[in-house]
DNA sequence: GGAGCCCTTTGATCCACGTCAATACGATTT
DNA sequence: AAATCGTATTGACGTGGATCAAAGGGCTCC
């Protein structure tokens, strides 16, 4: 392995048949040998710094970015100022399918803390994907996950109340943080209240006095951006039992 | 094969070749050969009434379906029986891509009057879109197109009041009749109020309130689904002029 | 390790949209 | 042509979350 020269050492190291993230992300389902072939194809790593940006709206699209580290939100922006989250990516996940349909990105990637990502040439990605079938048939899976998320926000913004919004945002961030080793109950947000409000179509007051009675009601410990949900049923409740 | 009997006429009108919704279906920017290859693939066509269900939420995902004639509504179902639309979809567009990621379909399809779907068996698309470029593309592209229109429903429920949210709605409706062949500025909505608030985040009396509202101040005439646009740049105005 | 600034919390008040209710309209059936 | 039922409109009233405001706390960056 590291034999010689650093160099190697990073390349081994960042490989993605060496990756522990490979189960989340466009290798899963490969054979050692496809996997490597995917290796030769990610370009480069970048890193980005907190609040930088990865790619802007209206940039030209040209490749696709898996995430190795950090985590990011998404946001599109209208003329009049006011914006939207419309995700927040952890590591494993794929960021710029948005950029596929008219070759320009239609929102913006900002790092919520310093991350580093994998860059994938977008025509090269297609072009191994017409050779390697369980390539292809993982990215459409991914694409068509991000779909089905997005129907989920949905419903989220359209027929759900401030504090099952709330409710929904934290159970979907425990099992992501649960998907990548890490504890279900306890971890910390990387992003603000507000940014958590503009996601979830309230404003940033209407989220702590959720937050806070959530607290009252011992459904979650809260301190700042570090969560401890203390009464998974609860909140699991709170999303279903709404009378219509 | 099937020369002499009638079927052969039909199967001949209804190639993706002859279709005049073909630039806007899967077929755009492919050659004529190519075509002739997707035209193999494309299983049966399958007429579905006003009402009734072209897939469930839970099915089997097997095929894609590209709208022939008619139009649809997708939307997802909470076990507490609230629903949200999550689409409307009109012909020449692709409906089923929520069912790749799981095998299973995500959310319902619901004929908004009586229609007619190409079935694309998904196995066979993908084999083929391995050896035809331009047909992966393309299945990219739209794919993609799908996740930047949700993106936008999103900013709509995150960010919009109820007017600008259905003059978005209105401005939507006429861009897409028009890449249709139709008036921009008159045409008719299959959809109820219910269901137009269901998609836009509101109740249908506030729909009907926001019509209301529209028609005196001038900028459309309502006649129950029948829809007259007469001041597109007010409707326009009403969507970017907003004080933060 | 301290200064400054951003983030968060909490309270008081307001208003856009939801809810409830009644009526009217139009399409379809008989 | 009358009866029926789903759809739409409109009014009166209630409320969840927005807005405005102020204070405190914790990061970040020197």
């Amino acid at each position: 392995m590291k034999s010689v020269i650093p160099v190697t050492t990073l390349e081994i190291k960042t490989a993605c048949s060496q990756c522990n993230l490979r189960e989340l992300c466009l290798p899963f389902g490969l054979d050692p040998n496809e996997v490597d072939q995917l290796d030769e194809l990610v370009g480069s790593r970048r890193k980005i710094k907190r609040q930088q940006h990865l790619y802007r709206s209206g940039d030209v699209f040209e490749a696709i970015y898996a995430i190795r580290a950090g985590s990011f939100k998404t946001d599109v922006i209208l003329e009049d100022g006011r914006d939207q989250v419309t995700g927040f990516q952890m590591t494993g996940e794929v960021l710029g399918l948005d950029g596929i349909s008219t070759e320009h990105h239609s929102c913006n990637a900002i790092a919520l803390e310093d991350s580093e990502v994998c860059v994938i040439p977008f025509s090269r990605l297609e072009e191994l994907s017409r050779q390697v079938e369980s390539l292809q048939h993982q990215f459409h899976k991914i694409m068509s996950r991000e779909i089905v998320r997005d129907h989920g926000v949905m419903m989220l913004l359209g027929s759900m109340r401030a504090e099952e919004r709330l409710a929904a945002f934290l159970l979907n961030m425990s099992q992501r943080f649960t998907a990548r080793g890490f504890s279900p109950s306890e971890f910390h947000l990387r992003m603000t209240r507000d940014e958590i409000g503009s996601y979830l179509g309230l404003k940033l007051e209407t989220v702590s006095r959720a937050f806070s009675r959530f607290q009252e009601e011992g459904l979650v410990a809260v301190q700042q951006k570090h969560i401890r949900i203390l009464d998974t049923p609860g909140l699991k409740r709170l999303l279903n039992h709404h009378a219509v």
